[in-house]
DNA sequence: TATGAATGAGGTTTCATTCAT
DNA sequence: CATGAATGAAACCTCATTCAT
């Protein structure tokens, strides 16, 4: 009498009816999706207004889903904000590596114009981290964790720039006494202060800083004064 | 009933107590020190809680005031935080000044260091403006008030580091050909970064920008890049 | 496309997954079952957490069923809680019937040892009703229909005490113009408390009580102020 | 030119104005009026609602109060309906001191039949302590707090009904053997269900305890079943 | 019949600010 | 000028319940 029916993915057999779809009420894609467009509202809301201006209630109307549907994939405002925070401190590795894995390394100003316009493209453009990155920096100065989170990010990169300060050394680019460390921890102070030139006082470009440098690199040896 | 109290200018009877002198009219110099007494106040919730996370009744409980004394000085939370930011970010100017103005100009390793010794000594033991500071670059992301305001201290800063290059130029120092702009904006740009490294990361100090600049000014002219 | 899949009396097609078989309509004892699986995962959370704590998302991971299955068995919160509460203020009758049904009756003190003893066993180890027991005695405070239902309860209960009472008085064991209402009411009084200390304070059990009415039953008749 | 002002408690010298009046802007009397009047409205919601139906706003409206007035008094809801709960757990020390302390002590049918009455004069028309006491017993069950409070109450009143019960059997009342603590523990236990009774089955009186423990203590001694 | 994502009203609490005293 | 009790809008979050799948 079990009539013939196809089994497949999602069609199991339980015991009251024979039948029952056990497809997941909704895709894993679905949930992700939800998850994102959470993230892109919020994110959008944050770029907008900050963090702190920012109420759940603007998050639930950009976003077009109810209270409870966010607080069903995001526990807290505090973790949507982790979330975000996270997303905008991490994007800068990729063009960096690729950068300092050429060899001969590229000259210090060609490097550095070439990480704030990749920075500009990715960040300007889609995800604004040149706003969000100095709300992150404000709540890491209150709170150890984002300060660790930022600390985390933030030692690979540091690594990296110390990477391409060994290579520019090894490579005769550099006095061979020179320090790596202390190139690296240089080359990258000069990252905030861009971005933040750039929306406060406007006026600088990638190519400002690499004729920066440039000059900076082609000062006469006359005037020194080492350690 | 009224005692005999004898009524002349300054004073006044009100309805509470019977007699209180109106007279002296607290002296202007008065008045001053109430002022700063709320901002100590003010800026020591704010470095050790942040703005957000400081309310007003912070404030009032540090500075042993009472509610309607601080709003007699201040007419908002956001006066106060404008004050603190104002003087915050303003505190950078003379150290610079006196290492600009020299002849012949130190080279930037040198000016770089004794700056960020500056505000070290100004910043990290008196008002903390390390922790400060990114605070107000996140309150200018959404706020154009502080965003001109920040640029307002900003411009003449900039002014002092360009006359700077310029002097650095005209001595020699630089490539006859250099823009002085760029390395203004560039030497402008290391400052962000060491205060957000030096509170983030740690490890660093006015001696490390001074050597990692110093090996980048020394870099062989074997490799070059420029426009 | 479609399948060929016999279609009959049970087989039905929905519009998301094709078909699904709809036949042996879950037998009655199923049903039962289900409520008694929800039933029992609430009265679960009830007594660990308490009514209001106990959230409907707790009682469907304890169930480990899903809201709309629950739902489809119980249509509210508060209907859980009455079919919980009617549960636990039910059991208490049988033992009391036995003892009450003796010919000649047992002493009061021994009857309420008996009880007691009855309850802890069906109460402590299995229903914890000494735990839900106040709190549907709360609820009874401002809900006209709990208090209906546990007076409901209650008087057959209350009319047992009073058969009993009676039997007390013609068996000769209690004065002859004895009000066996007022014997009843005394002996029920005697329940909650008894619940409560044990709860609260500890150090009671059957046979404190059995002791303490024994000793009562002993005073001398000295000391006599009836009406 | 400073002026005869009268000076006396509250009129006292500063260094700004000459003479401020530094009387206590609201009266101690006030505040703790302000205290009761939260706790009034509160009381009342409870009554009438019980404590989880009894929203903030709820008593925001009976106070005639708003929010920040009432958080200025109590720190949470909590922290009121603790107030409540301990007000209403401790009304019943007096009454039954004073029966306790009589010599000879009072028959336990005359020492329950005053309490109760004592109960319902303080309790029905001023505290409602029988509404409010199941709803604080409720909270104990799963509130180890609450347990303690209730426990730390209901101890020396225990204690009280020992002393009651070791007076009764000093002046011959009980048997010599009889044992206080479970005599004690037997009087105690007839309290919470006499209340529950009151409200819920209706129909029980203080008299009704005294004729029930009348008749129950001249029950004949052929029917003894003691350890 | 079962699922669980979604709803949205309503909960408690905070806090910048005012104003009668 | 100073006080601090009072205000009340608005913040974050929960949870009983529904309904498309």
């Amino acid at each position: 009498m079990t009539p013939s029916v196809p089994e497949g993915p999602g069609i199991v057999k339980n015991e009251y009816s024979f039948y029952i779809v056990d497809m997941p009420r909704v895709s894993e894609a679905h949930l992700e999706q939800r998850r994102q467009q959470i993230l892109d509202a919020a994110r959008a809301c944050f770029i907008r207004k900050g963090f702190h201006e920012t109420s759940m209630q603007d998050i639930f109307a950009e976003a077009g889903l109810s209270a409870g549907a966010v607080y069903r994939y995001f526990k807290s405002k505090t973790e949507i904000v982790e979330s975000i925070s996270s997303e905008a401190i991490s994007m800068m590795g990729g063009a960096l590596y690729e950068i300092v894995a050429e060899h001969p390394p590229p000259p210090p100003e060609e490097a550095m114009e070439r990480l704030m316009a990749h920075m500009l493209e990715n960040g300007e453009s889609y995800l604004n981290s040149f706003t969000l990155a100095p709300q992150v920096w404000s709540l890491a100065m209150h709170d150890s964790g984002y300060r660790n989170n930022i600390a985390n990010v933030l030692r690979p990169v540091h690594a990296l720039w110390t990477t391409y300060a060994e290579n520019l050394r090894d490579a005769g680019m550099l006095p061979p006494d020179s320090d790596p460390e202390a190139v690296s921890r240089t080359l990258l102070a000069l990252v905030p202060g861009f971005m933040l030139q750039r929306v406060i006082l406007g006026g600088i470009s990638p190519e400002t800083l690499r004729d920066g440098l440039y000059a900076l690199r082609h000062s006469t040896a006359a005037t020194d004064s080492s350690s």
